[in-house]
DNA sequence: TAATGACCGGATATGCTCATCCAGTCAAAC
DNA sequence: GTTTGACTGGATGAGCATATCCGGTCATTA
């Protein structure tokens, strides 16, 4: 066989074409689960030649990571879409959409049905909020302007338990698991309502609280984006 | 070798070699876990001969499962002796109790570093309420009284998280996890706000909810006693 | 200069034999 | 009747040799 040439030195189509390869690895990963997909398979359901995907990824664990990495910040961005301005609005959100995405939801879970080897690596805390220092501060903020009750630093604990819990547990249960909206409504009301003091909040405060959660959000995802940049110019590597 | 005879006909010194055995099992599957632990090793480690363990369960299986259900008659009367009068003091007796057990934490949190096989079998919802009829049944009163809003039957559903949650994420958060009671109460905290009303209750109402509590936990630990009854006396089998 | 795919070799899977282990039995001892 | 522990056989594992797979490279092509 033989194809051959120069066309894409255009950084846009080379772009495109990584995103193609993505798009692929995606498709595969969740048929077949990440021990079983390989570099050959990606290539050939991305229509390049295996020695192509080399050309954008150093090795197959950064292909992998740039693809939840991507899946993140698309997350990320469906979220800041919905611009929460509240904690309970935020959680919505984020459980909705981390709910449709199996990637990140088994990434989430620790699904080693899906992820295989990958588990255990890109696992510190609940993936997708793992900027805990974005989240710590963001807590405090909240704290500071009487939005949340004092949890002494335990917040990322209680919200990390929470969210593992409803990810994991409804599949566990006597009984189909119900449907995903519902696990979200739940999850998001169980946050706020650990988290919430009851009283409301005066005018400003509030407008206050929309701020920084907006804030929170701008900067975990401006994190999760500089981490997807660096998966997909030259050349890369990484741990999610 | 030679040691033989017939001193235990009587069932009180029949039973207290039951438990002899019991024990021995619990040291030792906390020890080496339940696939490294032979009937060899406990039939040793209790003093007694393997062939007097099959005269009490008729399969490895039944033995752990017995010392599994003794364990939870344990820790609900351990709650029981408490006497919660709430759902609010319930869980924080229930989870104090629980992560004070590490045959249980085991059990519910499905580690099979400890469990190993027996991971997947005795394992529907969150092992001690699995009783999900009298689960339903106290929150469906619960929530006639006014004592706890209405999730429409999902009530078990949230329960089940929060605690699967709170179980298991410690564990897997930076910096090593809190202290056991700090966690306890962090999650009968989030329970209690995730199903309270927030609204008083009338004296009357209060004093139905902690009939109904403590009318919960007898159904339960009786439910608990009769399994673990029959998984002592003659002969057994069953899956907790 | 960009893209390809044949190719390399380390890692993993497969198939096999032989040794060991251990749940469960039961004849003998008391 | 009660307890024991030697014994059995099915299962599990260790050790190894061979085959296959697949991540990663690079000479070749256009």
């Amino acid at each position: 066989m033989s194809k051959a040439g120069r066309p894409p030195r255009d950084p846009a189509q080379r772009a495109e074409r990584a995103h193609r390869i993505l798009d692929a690895a995606a498709e595969l990963i969740l048929r077949w689960g990440y021990d079983k997909t390989t570099i050959d398979d990606v290539a050939r359901q991305a229509g390049v030649a295996k020695g192509t995907i080399y050309l954008h990824w150093k090795t197959r664990e950064a292909l992998f990571t740039a693809l939840l990495r991507r899946e993140r910040v698309r997350m990320l961005a469906e979220v800041r879409r919905s611009a929460p301005h509240t904690p309970r609005d935020l959680f919505a959100a984020l459980a909705a959409a981390l709910l449709r995405r199996p990637l990140l939801r088994a990434l989430v879970a620790g699904d080693s049905e899906v992820l295989g080897k990958l588990v255990g690596q890109k696992r510190r805390g609940p993936g997708a909020l793992d900027s805990s220092t974005a989240l710590d501060d963001y807590y405090a903020e909240l704290t500071r302007l009487g939005a949340v009750r004092d949890l002494s630093g335990d917040h990322a604990l209680v919200i990390g338990s929470v969210l593992y819990g409803f990810l994991v547990t409804p599949g566990l249960l006597p009984g189909g698991p119900p449907a995903d909206e519902r696990v979200a409504a739940l999850l998001a009301d169980t946050v706020e309502r650990a988290t919430a003091t009851g009283r409301a909040l005066p005018e400003d405060a509030a407008r206050r609280v929309g701020q920084a959660t907006l804030g929170y959000l701008d900067a975990v995802e401006e994190l999760a984006q500089r981490k997807l940049d660096d998966s997909l110019s030259p050349l890369h590597g990484g741990a999610m």
